[in-house]
DNA sequence: AATAATGTGTTATATTATAACATACTACTT
DNA sequence: AAGTAGTATGTTATAATATAACACATTATT
């Protein structure tokens, strides 16, 4: 199993998060011969300063902070998709949001834990998942190629009464 | 575990799945104390005229087509909003879309196949799947209370050549 | 019949996402 | 270094999905 759950839950040193996901990022677009862009390195930053799921008109106010130009939608959707098809962002369907992935370059069950009070959410991969989904797809005759797990609740911090927004 | 999917993916007498689903439907807001009021019926019956997710704008134009006042998105969405809190239709996040639930009486665990070329869904519900989620959960001291899972891939006939659609 | 509760109509608008075409940048070739 | 193909972004407009706010209608109950 594989899960940035404890680390998302705890106080922790939030510049590690965001230089480690940027790190990642730079070797796998190396690795794959594509350009991270300035332009996508700021999206993929900004969805790593928490771990709370961004929608695209949320980074793009974001982003007017920073940059000097306003940058319009389509530009945020196509960094988006780069950093989706590379594996370093997911899109969280129900929340019509995206957030920064913990491990992009291992197999990806997409487990989202969503915290319905504070919004944060941490993912799992696990292989028991996909081995029992698989199962059950194969009775079905169905041959699945992608998934998305989306758990809604309360992390350990908002159900222990703690009101973490 | 439960599913409709032998079902969904052969040839069968659908008429039979519609009042199967109104039945239910009846006798569940019987049972709430609650009024399956005619639009409310309408959209679900729509939603059993296949086993594809029809979208709130596309179950307005179909209503078009059988009332004779054209019906407004915020009564689709109201209509809608009832008969998923009644357990009877399931939003389909990555669609925006809205299917009907083959047991909306028993436990869900809402795992959706969903048919990458014929858009065809169809529902599984599993305890072992939960079970594992829980676990998975407990040690990640998350507390679930619902979820949504969605497998992309191919059904048997799309799988198989056939061109469904 | 009066009333409260529930459901729908209506208008406007918010939110999310993409199409289509123009321009700019990058990397490679010669 | 100039030309060129490929890639990335800018720009404008608009499509698609969803909801807010308030008015009116219907239903159930007394």
């Amino acid at each position: 199993m594989l899960t940035n759950a404890r680390l998302v839950y705890q106080p922790h040193d939030h510049v590690r998060c965001i230089n480690a996901a940027l790190d990642r990022a730079h070797e796998i677009c190396a690795n794959a011969n594509v350009r991270l862009t300035a332009t996508r390195e700021a999206i993929l930053k900004l969805l790593w300063q928490s771990h709370q799921p961004l929608g695209a008109y949320q980074l793009q106010q974001q982003l007017a902070k920073v940059s000097d130009k306003p940058i319009a939608p389509p530009t945020i959707y196509r960094a988006i998709e780069f950093l989706i098809e590379l594996g370093l962002v997911h899109r969280i369907p129900s929340l019509n949001a995206f957030v920064g992935c913990p491990f992009p370059s291992s197999d990806h069950s997409n487990i989202f834990l969503i915290c319905e009070n504070c919004k944060t959410v941490a993912e799992i991969a696990d292989n028991r998942v996909n081995t029992l989904l698989n199962t059950l797809c194969d009775k079905a005759n169905f041959k699945p190629m992608s998934q998305t797990i989306e758990l809604f609740g309360l992390c350990p911090n908002c159900e222990s009464g703690d009101n973490d927004e």
